[in-house]
DNA sequence: GGAATTGCCGGAAACGCTTCCGAATGGTTC
DNA sequence: GAACCATTCGGAAGCGTTTCCGGCAATTCC
């Protein structure tokens, strides 16, 4: 019977509990918690004495009942469309890596289009369970994110899907100047008319992304055919049908853009399926640059979005903002770069 | 100054807690408490009184308070090596979503190479703030694992690295059984010599998916040149390097089977560097099917392995488990199936 | 019509931790 | 040698829940 309390490979039925760490040391709790936060009011062979005993039973504490006490979890909430996604993923993966260099975790909750639920659900779903909420590429209102930040829950937006509201910290690429970019390359190419795979209508990305396009293109002096702008949902499927449109004009162009990576190879497979050769016939430039740009052959020419790094960026404002230091810049833009790969080209004459 | 607390728009400074909607209510916490977990024994009417008030102010339960007392957070470790992966991130969502609709989520820990810390980090990270784990490729030695298990922490392996332990619930993918589809497809096809781009050394998916190309082979009555053979890292340059070695022996296979997708395009990659058209001049087979394949040109034909029914078997696995539900079968083995595509034909004669 | 049963609810302990407050100790200072 | 300060530590109150236990009222049963 006794047995099982005397198995010294597994110490306790269970697990330590900062008490079990107290008795074993000699010492209160209220000393093991010290020495646990680095508290400065500890001796330092109590602490020394405190720690072994810690490292011995590889204890670690009750984060659920840290947060209780202290309001702090280490826990930080993020909402983003999906999660299997070139795009998605890399800002994921560094906003992750960044809270793990803090010993603090994300919780995940993708949104899969639930929005209806009755109230905000990333509210609900978070507080007190989380010290603050990374959401990406958010579906709700500037109203609504408003009204979550007057709750005072700490928030930071990455990649607004609308404007940013003011006043709500938001980390976003710079899109016009990126898109003014690959139009110019285009452009410096040789190219006149360039059609234009936009992304979904009303989104910030593609607001801003057509402003750089157009912004690039009246530089060269050039006057904009609305024909050659058609919109996306910024899937693949709706890149090829788009491309075929932009194909099937009577004055066709010699290059397209597509406002993302994800529309320009549904170009791409729309030209392989005309039997138009890349970039020999058509031009196709890409935005965000991810993994599968690299992929596809031949490899896209792509406006580099810093994906991972705009993660990582969301988290250190988050950080800022939960800890409550001035933050002066609540918005930040990070530069985009074009990457010239082979799918452009200049136009045949 | 009372002004603050007087706005009704935000009802609670900082957060209601149960005790608040049971003062709102006119009842005891204790009630609330019933009312939000469905407990029976409540009137009809208290209950509805009680929805009311909580629906009126977006309540809802803290998790942690809720993980001290009761022992369940709701809260689920997550390791994997990446998150940004055509392979891993198909399995993150599907066990995402399979915990959303229980209401649980996932707290992310990419484990980021970082085994070398002293005591198993996966144990020390998630105690206390979840209430089980799911394992995705993990880095743990089988004994690691069953260290872990003996300390009654609820987990669960998905794509073990190594053969699965005994007794550890563990859901893999059918690799054999794809492996030979692929090989057998493959012959059928007309070719006989065949080159392979095996997995990493001694992984588990590497020796199973060799069994079924080696079996297949035997069944077609040819004997496996070990020539023919060729390891590599799982990614897509080292896959590249692997195919140009196969492609420069003196008898050089006329098709050749990636163990996954990123080797298969790093081999497509290479024939397209020597002029090699495929599927004329060369035949290529990936494994995994992930969205890598539908975008590549030709179109890759590929095993299709269940990745988010992996991430969702192992979240009902897990979820049993937890529930001290007796399970039965410890070990899972979803089946797998062979998506032909454009990137195999008949060799050329 | 009294006793036993049932349905519903409140009080209060417990979960593991942080932190405030105050006590004890030892050393300084005049 | 008394008064004071700094350092180090323990006691205990809470954090927001769940859940056990017991109590009250309304039934039901003989």
């Amino acid at each position: 019977m006794a047995q099982a309390d005397t198995q010294f490979d597994v110490p306790f039925r269970g697990r330590a509990t900062i008490r079990d760490i107290a008795d074993l040391a000699g010492v209160s709790i209220a000393t093991v918690s010290r020495v646990l936060n680095d508290r400065p009011d500890v001796a330092p062979d109590t602490r020394e004495n405190v720690l072994q005993v810690v490292r011995a039973h590889g204890f670690s504490t009750n984060r659920g009942a840290r947060g209780l006490s202290s309001g702090r979890t280490g826990l930080i909430g993020l909402t983003l469309p999906l999660v299997a996604d070139a795009y998605f993923g890399p800002m994921l993966s560094g906003a992750a890596e960044a809270l793990h260099e803090r010993d603090m975790r994300i919780v995940l909750a993708p949104t899969l289009h639930e929005h209806d639920r009755e109230v905000s659900l990333l509210e609900r779903l978070m507080r007190g369970t989380t010290d603050g909420a990374i959401l990406m590429l958010p579906e709700e209102s500037a109203d609504e994110l408003r009204m979550l930040q007057r709750q005072q829950f700490p928030f930071v937006v990455v990649d607004p899907r609308e404007p940013p509201p003011e006043g709500i910290a938001c980390v976003a690429a710079m899109h016009a100047s990126g898109a003014k970019q690959a139009t110019e390359h285009l452009l410096e190419l040789g190219h006149s008319r360039i059609g234009a795979i936009a992304g979904a209508p009303r989104w910030y990305a593609t607001e801003e992304r057509l402003l750089g396009f157009r912004a690039a293109l009246a530089g060269a002096g050039i006057l904009l055919d609305p024909e050659l702008i058609v919109y996306s949902d910024w899937r693949m499927p709706r890149g090829t049908e788009a491309a075929e449109q932009l194909l099937s004009l009577s004055d066709p162009p010699t290059a397209i853009f597509g406002f993302n990576d994800n529309v320009a190879i549904g170009a791409l497979h729309a030209a392989g399926a005309r039997g138009l050769s890349v970039p020999g016939d058509l031009s196709i430039v890409g935005f965000d640059d991810t993994e599968l740009a690299m992929i596809v052959t031949p490899q896209l020419t792509s406006v580099r979005q810093p994906l991972a790094e705009m993660g990582r960026m969301g988290v250190s404002l988050l950080i800022r903002i939960i800890e409550g230091q001035r933050v002066d810049a609540l918005r930040m833009e990070l530069s985009t770069k074009l990457v010239v790969r082979a799918s452009t080209g200049p136009p045949r004459t």
